[in-house]
Parts: structure tokens; C-alpha cells; sequence
RNA sequence: GCGGGCGUGGUGGAAUGGUAGACACAGGGGACUUAAAAUCCCCAGGCUUUAGCCGUGCGGGUUCGAGUCCCGCCGCCCGUACCA
């Protein structure tokens, strides 16, 4: 009997598919194309189990559609640009691309022994000038297009280090390295207009059926198409009036203030005006720029002094105030506010003192105003204070016949509008794709000409390598650099030193797959063949601006002739899977020097009278189950180890066995442990069959033959759903169905040999050696999928639970055709419907054909 | 704050509105062994015992029937436009 020596075998298989280089992908109209994609990696250098789900997901995916006569893309590269690599050369010195290339071969390195059927001739990293040149070129295109603008927009400031902070980078409000208290301040910034999309990307997510309804319903909220009101408030003054934007313009009746965002341009005017303004705008203006920050900021107000009259009421004055929580980036940056229904104006009045006026009540009647009444649209409200529509209506009625009655008497206008903001791509950071324009003193923003792309970073400075010990960015200090010609008169002119946010890198990464050495950003013919992705896989953390980014990228490079019409929508199918976390083991008797949590590697506890304990010292543990795999918790599990003790095909199969895809999966040392237990059993099993005198008759060959076609029908149909976990469970059932069958050499040979085939999406390597064992023709990889004989699959009795009352009493073993009338009778007289009804009639009795009978006594 | 998701035995989880706990892990018992490891077989939600009762985060509802659908909470996770 021979061994399992995982290590031997994978090796071996390895070579023979690499010699036989059945991964590479070429054009081949006889089959049909199956383009597979996984969210290709940041090279961080480390390879983690959350990688090798991802990865392990699509090369099932991948495998089986080449065993089912597809011809296969499957392609891997690495989104390399970012903030890593410089933080790394700052932390360490070194220099972001010799940091980012190291990373990037170690990472070959560490996916390589997976044995996943990737294309490697197509590997492509986003750093590579190839890459990012066509990136510029595309840029290029967009600028003609009228799809890039300039425009001003906020960013992080840190005071101290003068320089941007990217959001990740302000903690708690200050700057993470000099501690500053982080300010907004306003840069000329670039921008794609995406929102020129919103609709249409908004009206195709209907067309995405194979993309999950959660994703597609974020990207619709995110979008945010809404219809409201637009109008002015006069001022008393007589200045040019302010205009705002409503969704809410029924309620317009409890108006208690007009707000602006502090940004506002009539705010501006005051700040330069008034001291006292300037400083409460300084102190808006505090903290950093993410939504959540604005959003749960403690709520500050100025009241300008200012006052404006009601449209529906000129003697009723209303004043006006500066509020921190009003966003200038959406509708107006100006709003009316109405406290009584709309719970952050209630908390903004109740602070100041401002009138809270009711305008809707429940239709039963109304309790006092504790907070603010907030009806869905849906519902059907009384209007005690409504100027449109009758008295009772739902808010969307209110809301129509208020923009009606605005628009027919000529002081406001429906309108709608969007939440969706145009992409500011402008980073003012080294390690990225550099922005291709050129400011020329005469000429103002000249565009780069194509034939001097790509516009590359400069690795040193001055022959000195490009220094990061200083906070900002090197482009900005590199003068050999950044001063050049103006492609369009000549004269001395300066580079624009912004890069482009890495979201554009990953924004047709995958249509670069399909020529990724084209001379052009893609090759038409290629594309045309290729796209659109049929699989694509990846986190759900990418369910909004990756995936949206990329849909507006699609249709952007459609229009530049870069993509046909048909990849508008570039991923037909989507699929978010989970992450792999790790129980955190914190020590629960002592903190470090600084009073932080101590954890501990998993190799550093033991378990061990109902508890866990550190090994050397004896102390308490206090376990955290299911966390996120990080650094900083010690509980990252390395790939690499998994694989040198028990080989690919094991970690490939825990971490598909134990939780369905979508969801996170907990890495456990028994899970891996018994995986690779079970991996040697089937490696017996083959020995022990191989063994069998070919001409062995025996016994239940029907009935193993039949569990062999339903372990077809199952494992396929979880293959195709993504139900990874219920295809291992069925494998697992028909595995102990074959290792105590008695049936004939040639059955059971037939049989383990199918077992192989069914596994080999999982366990590729195992697979393929059982094969060769067993006789197999060819590669596993190659052999076409098994098919279930439906004949195989039929059932000719059925066993039908009975319940009373909607709780289980017995069951019923019947002819699967038995008519519902004969049933009923069964179930009846079974002994313990019997005893229940004491001899009563039943009310009721439900049948359903092939699954339950429930009577109701 | 806002948007989205998830919550089932000791653990990971299974279950087109139709027998809750498949398949595994850990655990218990047994076989083999001088012994151990490995392997194989059996048991196993909880509480009472021949039959019941209680059980899918909490509280309501719809239904002949709810883990699944609806409403309201609680907890955790993801996103929140400069992390990738």
C-alpha cells in the first residue's frame, strides 16, 4: 500500500499541465469562450488564506468549464499601485517599485504551488509602464471625449506635515503621523464625469440577473436617483435669492430655517466679511472628509443674521443659518429645514432653539413631537398644515401634487437629480499612474501627445534615489521631471504631478487580460472575443466603487472604440464571497507597556481543561471567535505552512468545505487536519480498488452505480451554484457509499474513477494521480465532465412525513405516484394520526405530492 | 449618522414556505494493538422517558405549516466616494 505524499504529487502534476500548457488561452471559435476572473491582488507580498478561497473559487469555476468544452481565460495580475509601497519606503527607505516588484515575484511564488489553472503568460501588473501608459492613452481619449474636467474639491490637510492625508490616514480626526488636527481644504483636482451616467448606470443594473440583488440594490442607493423640488427664498435684502433642492417639498409648511453648507458661496462672501463667521467656518471645516466624519460630527450652527421670506407666505421670514452637517457637493449646498420631520433638522432645532412646526400626523392622531415624525412615502398621512392635495394622502402624493402645485404657479421646479458625485481621480501622491497633461503658461492644460507615452515615473532624482523621508509628494520636488516642454508651443512648461487614483488601474484591468500586450489599450478583435467576463469573483467590500467605477469604464471605452457595445456591462455574472477569519486568542491576565491588548499566535496556546492558556507561562486566554485575519491580532494563518504540511489539495478543500462561499469562513487547525484525513482516505481507497482483481464480481452494483449518478447530479449542480460546501458534503456521502460498497472490480472502478473527476476542480493534484492509477486517458483536466443518467436518478417509492397540526407524528413510505386520495387515506389511518384525533373527523388535510401531509385536527 | 448584509447544537454549518441540525470538527464508547499513534465501527440539540415537551438572536404577525415571508428591536460584519 502506497502513501499519500501530497508534496510529490503536486509537483508532478504541476509540470504535466504546464507541459502540456492547457491553461493558455487562444482564440478558438469551435467552443464556446468562458472568460473566469478572480479581483486580482494588491501585492502586498504576503499571500493569505482569503486569497486562496478567492482563488481556489475560480479555479473550480475555471476547471469544470474546461472539462464541460469551454475554451478558458483565466487570467492573474496585480493591482500595484498605492499607498503600501510608500509607506513602505518611508517606514524602511527603499524605493516603491523595487518594494512592489519583490512583492509581486514572492507572490508568484506563494500562488504557484496552489496549482491553479491560471494563464500566467498574460500576468500583468498595474505598475508596469506598459500597463499604465495605455492607462494615459485612455485618459487621452476620455479628455477628448468631454469625459475629464478640472474642478475644486476638499481634501485632508494635515497643518503640520503639510501635506494630503488619504481618509485611512486621519485617525480620529488628526493626521496619523504628526497628529494634527486634520483640516478640509480646497485643490484643483481632476475628475471623470461618471454622473453624465447615472441614470443609464442606474437603469442597467435591471440587466445584471446573474449579479446579487445586494449589490445591485447598494449600487441603486448609492446612485440615489430622487425627484424633488427646486426653488428660492427671496432675501430680505433684496441680494440674489437662495436656492435649494428638496425631496420632501410637501412639507414645506413646517419650514423652521434655511440651511447652507458652510461652503456655500453666500458663506464664503460672509467669512471674507466677518471674522466671527470666518472662525465658525474654521471650525466646520475641522476634521476630515469621509461621509461618516460630516455625518455623526456633533451638529454646529451660525445663525447668519440673514433673513429670507416663505414662498407661500411673504410676511412669514424665516432665518437663515450656516449648519456644518449641509453638503455642498449635493443638490444646492443649501436646504429649508423642517425639524418636526426630519430627525437631523429636529436635533439641529433642539439645540438651537429653533421652532419645530408639525405639518403631517399619523391619520389615527398624533402624540407630541419627541422626535421627529418620519413617515415612509408609502404611508398615508394627515396634512395638518399641506398647501397641495387633499388632507389625507401619502407622502409620495403630497410630495407630487406640491411640485404640481410649485410648477403651476410658477415659483419652483420638479427636478431630478442624483446623490452619484463624478469621480475625483487626482491623488497627489508618487506611487501611481501619472496624470498625462502638461501646464503650460501660455497654453494653459495642454494634453500630452500619444507618441510620447508612456509618461513614466522617475525611479531616481538626480541620480539620487527619489526620497520619502519627507511628507508630500517627490513629483512635486522633481524638477528634472516635472519640467518639460509644452507639447503644443514648446516653451518651458511644468508636468501635472497629480497621479490617478488606483481605482482606475482596477477600472479595465480585466478587458487589458484579453491583449495584454497590445500596442493599444486593447485590441478590438481580442476584446470582441473575449469580453465580457462570464465569472466574476471578489469581495463584497468592492460591491460599490470598484464594480461601479468599472461599469462607468466599460461604457467610457466603448465610446473611445477601445470596447465593443456588447461589453458595456463588462461582467455578465457576479459573485461576493466571504472572508477567512481566525479565532483572536488575547491574553486575558496582562496588557503590554502601553496598556494595549496582548494576542497570541495559535502555535502559542494550547487548550486544555476547558479553557485555553498560553504554553510557556500558564495564562488565561480569552478567545474572540470568526475575526478578520490581521497582522496586528496575530491570527493570520500563512498559506504557504498549510500547504508545506499537508499540500494544496488540502487547503484548496478546507477552504471550500466548511461555509457556503458568500459567507466568511473560520480557519480552523482540526478543519485543515481533517480535511487532509479525508483526502488520504480517498488515496486508499484508490490503492485498496486498484488492488481488486479486475474480474471480482460482488454485490450492489445497481445500487452503487445509482449513488454514482446522484453524486454527478449533486456535485454539478453545486458547482454551477456556487454551493462549494453542499458539493463537498455529497462527495464526502458518496466516498463512505464507496469505501463500503461490495460491488464488482469493474463498478468500483468505475466508480472511484468518477469520484476523481468530481473532485478535480477541488483537489486537482489527487485527482489527477488517481486517474493515471485507475487508467484514466489523458489529463483529468482534459476528460469531459460526467453526466447523470436520469434513469439512474428515479425513485419509484418516496417517504412522506406526516404532521398534525403542523408537527411531525410519523411518516408514510408510499409509491412515489400514489394519487393524493389514497395518501390522504394512509395517513389517516396511520396509528399515531390516530391516537391524536381520538376519532374526531379531521378540519382539514393537506397533501403534497412527494413532500408532506399535514393534517389539521 | 446613512446604505447593505448576517445571526441555527460545544464548533463550522445543512434545509425550492414542507421531517430543523445533512456533511464535518471537537467529544463519548468500542474494535485492532504489548502499548500508543494511525485506521475502522457505534453514539450524540436540550429536558423528561417507550411517548412527550422545549428549541434556528429577542418581541410580534401572516400561513394548514416559518430557520425561510412581513413589522419592530438587539448584536456583529461590509461600505460610506483619498485603504485596496
Amino acid at each position: 500500500m502506497s502513501r499519500y505524499e501530497a508534496s510529490d504529487i503536486e509537483a508532478k502534476w504541476q509540470k504535466a499541465w504546464e507541459e502540456a500548457a492547457i491553461f493558455q488561452a487562444k482564440e478558438d471559435h469551435d467552443k464556446p469562450k468562458y472568460y473566469v476572473l478572480e479581483m486580482f491582488p494588491y501585492p502586498s507580498g504576503k499571500l493569505h488564506m482569503g486569497h486562496v478561497r478567492n482563488y481556489t473559487m475560480g479555479d473550480v469555476i475555471a476547471r469544470y468549464k474546461l472539462s464541460t468544452g469551454h475554451n478558458v481565460l483565466h487570467p492573474m495580475g496585480f493591482d500595484a499601485f498605492g499607498m503600501p509601497a510608500e509607506n513602505a519606503a518611508m517606514a524602511s527607505g527603499g524605493h516603491p517599485k523595487d518594494w512592489t516588484y519583490s512583492n509581486i515575484d514572492t507572490m508568484v511564488e506563494q500562488m504557484k504551488p496552489l496549482g491553479l489553472s491560471l494563464d500566467w503568460s498574460r500576468m500583468f501588473a498595474t505598475c508596469d509602464p506598459e500597463y499604465y501608459g495605455q492607462q494615459q492613452a485612455l485618459f487621452l481619449d476620455f479628455l477628448e471625449k468631454g469625459l475629464v474636467y478640472r474642478k475644486n474639491a476638499v481634501v485632508n490637510w494635515d497643518p503640520v506635515d503639510m501635506t494630503v492625508l488619504a481618509n485611512e490616514q486621519v485617525e480620529a480626526g488628526r493626521g496619523w503621523r504628526s497628529g494634527a488636527l486634520v483640516e478640509r481644504r480646497e485643490l484643483t483636482q481632476w475628475f471623470f464625469k461618471i454622473s453624465d451616467y447615472s441614470d443609464e448606470l442606474l437603469t442597467a443594473l435591471d440587466g445584471l440577473e446573474n449579479w446579487p440583488a445586494k449589490v445591485r440594490l447598494m449600487q441603486e442607493n448609492w446612485i440615489g436617483k430622487s425627484r424633488g423640488l427646486q426653488f428660492s427664498f427671496e432675501r430680505t435684502d433684496g441680494e440674489e435669492a437662495i436656492e435649494v433642492y428638496t425631496t420632501r417639498p410637501d412639507t414645506l409648511m413646517g419650514a423652521s430655517f434655511v440651511g447652507i453648507s458652510p461652503d456655500h458661496p453666500i458663506a464664503k462672501q460672509l467669512e471674507a466679511e466677518s471674522q466671527e463667521v470666518a472662525d465658525f467656518v474654521a471650525e466646520c471645516r475641522k476634521g476630515g472628509t469621509t461621509e461618516e466624519a460630516i455625518e455623526t460630527a456633533p451638529k454646529l450652527g451660525y445663525d447668519t443674521g440673514l433673513r429670507v421670506r416663505h414662498p407661500l407666505d411673504p410676511n412669514w421670514e424665516l432665518p437663515v443659518w450656516i449648519a456644518n452637517f449641509i453638503l455642498m457637493d449635493y443638490g444646492t449646498g443649501a436646504i429649508f429645514a423642517c425639524p418636526a420631520h426630519d430627525q437631523r433638522d429636529f436635533e439641529f432645532a433642539t439645540k438651537y432653539d429653533l421652532p419645530i412646526i408639525p405639518v403631517v400626523e399619523p391619520v389615527e392622531g398624533a402624540d407630541e413631537l419627541t422626535e421627529a415624525y418620519v413617515p415612509t412615502k408609502a404611508e398615508k398621512v394627515r396634512y395638518v398644515r399641506g398647501f397641495a392635495g387633499t388632507e389625507e394622502q401619502t407622502g409620495e402624493d403630497g410630495v407630487n401634487t406640491a411640485v404640481d402645485k410649485a410648477e403651476a404657479e410658477g415659483w419652483g421646479e420638479g427636478v431630478t437629480k442624483f446623490r452619484l458625485r463624478d469621480w475625483g481621480l487626482s491623488r497627489q501622491r508618487y506611487w501611481g499612474c501619472p496624470i498625462p497633461v502638461v501646464h503650460c503658461p501660455d497654453c494653459g492644460v495642454v494634453p500630452e501627445k500619444k507618441e510620447n507615452l508612456p509618461i513614466a515615473l522617475p525611479y531616481d532624482e538626480d541620480g539620487k534615489a527619489i526620497d520619502f523621508s519627507v511628507p508630500g509628494n517627490p513629483l512635486d520636488r522633481h524638477p528634472s521631471w516635472r519640467d518639460c516642454a509644452c507639447p503644443s508651443c514648446g516653451k518651458p512648461a511644468q508636468r501635472e504631478t497629480d497621479t490617478m487614483d488606483t481605482f482606475v488601474d482596477s477600472s479595465w484591468y480585466f478587458a487589458r487580460f484579453t491583449a495584454p500586450r497590445a500596442e493599444t489599450p486593447t485590441d478590438l478583435e481580442a476584446a470582441s472575443y473575449w469580453m465580457n467576463v462570464d465569472q466574476y469573483i471578489g469581495g463584497i467590500e468592492h460591491a460599490i466603487l470598484h464594480l461601479l467605477y468599472s461599469r462607468f469604464f466599460a461604457r467610457a471605452m466603448e465610446i473611445c472604440g477601445h470596447l465593443p457595445e456588447s461589453a458595456k456591462e463588462p461582467f455578465d455574472a457576479l459573485f461576493t464571497q466571504g472572508m477567512v477569519t481566525h479565532a483572536i486568542y488575547e491574553n486575558a491576565e496582562r496588557k503590554n507597556e502601553n496598556g494595549r491588548s496582548i494576542y497570541h499566535y495559535p502555535n502559542e496556546v494550547e487548550e486544555r481543561d476547558g479553557g485555553v492558556f498560553v504554553k510557556e507561562t500558564g495564562e488565561r486566554i480569552k478567545v474572540i471567535p470568526s475575526a478578520k485575519m490581521s497582522k496586528s491580532k496575530n491570527n493570520v494563518v500563512d498559506p504557504l505552512a498549510i500547504i508545506s504540511t499537508y499540500g494544496a489539495d488540502t487547503a484548496r478543500w478546507f477552504v471550500l468545505s466548511d461555509s457556503p462561499p458568500e459567507r466568511d469562513v473560520e480557519w480552523t487547525a482540526s478543519g485543515a487536519e481533517a480535511a487532509y484525513k479525508h483526502l488520504n482516505r480517498v488515496w486508499n481507497l484508490c490503492d485498496r480498488i486498484g488492488e481488486m482483481d479486475p474480474d471480482a464480481k460482488g454485490e450492489g452494483d445497481e445500487d452503487l452505480l445509482r449513488e454514482m449518478h446522484k453524486a454527478i447530479r449533486d456535485v454539478t449542480l453545486g458547482v454551477e451554484s456556487f454551493g462549494f460546501n453542499a458539493a463537498i458534503a455529497k462527495l464526502y456521502g458518496f466516498t463512505n457509499t464507496l469505501s463500503k460498497s461490495k460491488a464488482s472490480a469493474a463498478v468500483q472502478k468505475q466508480a472511484i474513477k468518477t469520484l476523481a473527476q468530481l473532485m478535480s476542480p477541488m483537489t486537482p493534484h489527487l485527482s489527477e494521480d488517481i486517474w493515471a492509477h485507475q487508467g484514466g486517458e489523458g489529463l483529468v483536466a482534459n476528460a469531459p465532465w460526467p453526466i447523470a443518467d436520469d434513469s439512474m436518478l428515479v425513485e419509484d417509492s418516496v417517504t412522506l412525513p406526516i404532521q398534525v397540526n403542523g408537527k411531525r407524528r410519523g411518516e408514510l413510505t408510499v409509491a412515489k405516484d400514489l394519487d393524493k386520495a389514497e395518501v390522504e387515506k394512509l395517513a389517516l389511518a396511520h396509528e399515531a394520526v390516530q391516537r391524536v384525533l381520538e376519532g374526531a373527523a379531521p378540519k382539514k388535510v393537506i397533501v403534497v405530492p412527494g413532500r408532506i401531509v399535514n393534517v389539521v385536527a
